[in-house]
DNA sequence: TTTTATTATCGTAATATTGCAATATACAAA
DNA sequence: TTTGTATATTGCAATATTACGATAATAAAA
């Protein structure tokens, strides 16, 4: 054993958890800032900046981006990734309810 | 290779990555919807509720308690474990940042 | 004290993630 | 077409995570 029994939750469970899965890394917690605070969001940029290879941030842009965090154009020889505002407002949503539905206060048990 | 290199980013982009990995678990969001529906919020209804085993369970417990998201009191032999408002509030306030920094529209990339 | 009930930890096996060199791919410019 | 530049993919080694049975630890009840 050791993977992940992914099937024995609800779809709702297994698709939050990715969410949140990845932004379970310093690299692309990294890549989100940098492209925060970047005026253009090109990938070579990215390579300079993080201390990994060129393979490895390439890596972590394409987890990003099939978690729907992080949306890519082409332009010319590069690609542009920004962020999907969409899938943050859902991580906002998420934690909102989490916040809402807190009943520790009214159970007395913490 | 394969250890994530996490002394090569800074405090604030591994303390952030530690708090998203945290909820990165199928079983993990089930524990905190659990908790959050629950009128009572104790580890034996959890082993019963989810596909799990006992053992399994209280690591993914542990894990949500080193993260701070969780805590838990201790209740004759059994632990009541309640949210974190402080930590939820904590990510509320991180994915809000992402969100008022975002650059996407104004640089018309993607 | 002994028993019962509950959670935590240990040890181990299986799978997943991380990182990088090497290589492939894509596109623009000459 | 060839060359230069940039990103993606492959293959592999090292580390981390996940899961669970067995066992320990803790505390209430008998």
């Amino acid at each position: 054993m050791g993977a992940s029994k992914s099937e024995a939750f609800t779809d709702e469970q297994n698709e939050i958890s990715i969410l949140f899965k990845a932004l379970g890394h310093p690299a692309r917690i990294a890549i989100i800032q940098f492209i925060l605070s970047s005026k253009s969001c090109i990938c070579g940029d990215l390579v300079d900046v993080l201390p990994l290879s060129q393979a490895t941030v390439s890596q972590h842009l394409k987890e990003l981006k099939s978690a729907n965090i992080i949306q890519g154009s082409i332009e010319g020889n590069s690609i542009c990734y920004c962020l999907n505002t969409n899938t943050l407002e859902k991580f906002k949503s998420i934690i909102s309810d989490f916040i809402n539905a807190d009943n520790c206060a009214k159970n007395e048990c913490c």
